[in-house]
RNA sequence: GCGCGAUUAGCUCAGUUGGAUAGAGCGUUGGCCUCCGGAGCCAAAGGUCGGGCGUUCGAGUCGCCCAUCGCGCGCCA
């Protein structure tokens, strides 16, 4: 919708261009809604930018020429006005015609409203989550989660291909720790008097794994070698949690593509090769018996250990050649979802990317803050040290998927989070969730009731939209324009959470107008036509939330 | 010490290439159910956008300095 007036204003800038009135190349128009009906429906500021870029032209003045222009290349087909106002704003209101136009389309596009193609089939990769199959995963990887299905719905619907990758670090110390764990209860449950490992994990699910270990396998590792019991159980226990995580996932509505192995990547050998590239192009050197990448080439701080003295990998290593492995897979771009803790490990991967020949911004990595959960506003204390984490499960069980989902992304990646359990589950207007779901819900209720009154859905090309003539009829379809947008804009700069945004602002407007006006008039025509509205709310907001991954319910 | 991030109303937070009088929810105060779902609506009060300097016609937004908080700075994973 917005693209109509963009191309308008271009085509204007382009007559003020031919005839000389405008020295220097025009930039892409800006056109924003305005906050203040006085200003119109939209504005754009682009005289004032090109003003500022002209000796001795004045900004209003600039202005009045393009909004003459304006005026002309519309010759009154979308808009009513066209007003130079302020410090040089050019302020647009849109013809009736525009907005019955708008809502047509909307209609007419239905469940593929808003779909928009900036992404141009180019291929992104999404991986979040990713915990290391240790254990059970907690409220934060539930942000994670819902961040990155969200970021990938969007970035998909914006006419990328992407794929949703889940990094499973199933090599290393942490399987091993978690075999000790395990085999430890193990022991103690076969009543042999064995300390439990300094750095074990102590959760619960721990003894859980090892009771099952007992039943299903009886006393067998007590009879082979501990290295090797702690080796097999480690596989066993790794694998049971991450079938546990997977199962946790689908619950949430989350599913990957593709579950990527660290373990198959070391065993393919990839992690030397991607040395042997590196070594070659320069990027390493050996310094006290230790191979070094050096990462200061391209930004980083301090140089890094990629091959340890004693030979051994270090997990920078392994994620290098991991991404290196993306690439070659074709992505054009590949975006990693880390906890903010890992914000460290940004200028390395960074710089990694660029000695293998890709551009700094191919790879994005998007860092969430930490989520604190309370009750009433009271923190609910969270220890992953003594094992008594929240765990996503939990929250999931306790508030439902939707508000788990619509809570967290109700804020930047970037900010912290604080989740409220008992506003959560609050069936009241001071959750956010069910006031947006409610909206839905209650459109749906209202096109029940047609129905039932016998009054047909109207068929939107026969419709007279013309009656929608209400300051609130064309807010609510100005906000239903927006849609497109707001994908758009969430898909580029990667922020699914300014849709929860536009989901409250619509939701608003459309109790406000559900409360002064009745859908259901005496009015046929006027009927229909409201009828006709309705349906493109819903259709709006039935996306927003198809996006977030929350449901639209039709009755609550 | 160095780096990254945060700092916007009493609380939790939005604020889209730098634009017009900085917004929302909660909380507080006061109103609204003859009628499509009151899980809702309307109104009021509430701000030195952490502080300072700078760039600009114009700064919550960009740059520098400072303060406070969080995190990261290993041949750990």
């Amino acid at each position: 919708m917005k693209g109509t007036l963009t191309n308008i204003v271009k085509g204007a800038l382009k007559l003020l261009a031919a005839e000389g009135k405008i020295t220097l190349t025009p930039p892409t128009p800006f056109i924003e809604m305005t906050r203040d009906r006085r200003f119109g429906d939209y504005a754009t500021n682009v005289a004032m930018i090109m003003a500022s870029r002209m000796e001795g032209v004045g900004a209003r003045d600039l202005a009045e020429e393009v909004a003459a222009r304006i005026w002309e290349m519309d010759g009154g087909r979308n808009l009513d006005e066209v007003k130079v106002a302020g410090p040089g704003f050019i302020n647009l209101t849109m013809s009736p015609a525009f907005w019955i136009g708008t809502l047509r389309s909307v209609l007419r596009e239905g469940g593929d409203f808003a779909r928009t193609d900036v992404g141009k089939g180019r291929r992104v990769q999404v991986e979040f989550v990713s915990a290391n199959p240790t254990g059970p995963l907690h409220v934060g990887h539930g942000r994670g989660a819902a961040l990155g299905d969200a970021l990938a719905n969007v970035l998909s619907y914006a006419g990328y291909e992407v794929q949703r990758e889940y990094y499973i670090n199933d090599a290393g110390n942490q399987i091993q720790t978690l075999g000790l764990s395990v085999y430890a209860r193990y022991l103690q449950a076969c009543r042999r008097d064995v300390p439990f490992p300094e750095e074990g994990y102590k959760g619960d699910y721990i003894r859980q794994i090892a009771g099952q270990l007992i039943e299903e396998q009886g006393d067998r590792y007590l009879e082979m070698p501990e290295e090797q019991a702690v080796e097999e159980i480690a596989v066993v226990a790794a694998g049971a949690i991450l079938e546990d995580i997977r199962q946790d996932l689908e619950e949430f509505g989350v599913r990957f593509d593709r579950w990527f192995s660290e373990k198959r990547l070391l065993e393919e050998g990839a992690v030397q090769a991607t040395l042997a590239e590196l070594e070659k192009s320069g990027h390493t050197y050996s310094h006290e018996g230790a191979l070094w990448f050096r990462s200061t080439d391209m930004g980083d701080d301090k140089d890094r250990v990629m091959v340890k003295g004693d030979g051994s990998l270090t997990y920078f290593a392994s994620d290098v050649a991991y991404h290196r492995e993306k690439y070659q897979r074709g992505f054009h771009r590949v975006v990693d979802i880390w906890g903010a803790d890992h914000h460290g490990y940004v200028a390395r991967m960074k710089a990694a990317v660029q000695a293998l020949g890709r551009q700094w911004d191919d790879l994005q990595v998007l860092l969430i803050q930490l989520v604190s959960l309370s009750r009433k506003g009271v923190p609910v204390a969270m220890s992953t040290r003594a094992g008594e984490f929240v765990t996503l499960r939990q929250v999931r069980e306790e508030v439902g998927r939707d508000a788990a989902r619509f809570i967290f992304l109700t804020r930047k990646a970037d900010s912290k989070l604080d989740f409220d359990l008992d506003l959560a589950k609050e069936q009241s207007n001071d959750n956010p969730v069910y006031y947006v779901q409610y909206a839905h819900a209650r459109i749906c209720s209202i096109l029940r009731n047609a129905g039932e009154r016998g009054v047909d859905l109207p068929d939107p090309e026969d419709v007279d939209l013309m009656l929608l003539q209400l300051p609130e009829e064309r807010e609510l379809i100005r906000y239903m324009a927006a849609l497109p947008d707001v994908v758009e804009g969430a898909a580029v700069s990667l922020e699914p959470h300014r849709l929860t945004t536009y989901l409250r602002d619509i939701s608003t407007i459309l109790h406000n107008y559900y409360y002064h006006h009745r859908v259901l008039a005496d009015d046929v025509q006027l009927t229909a036509s409201r009828l006709a509205l309705m349906l493109g709310v819903k259709t709006a907001i039935g996306k927003a939330l198809e996006l977030l991954g929350v449901s639209a319910p039709e009755r609550m």
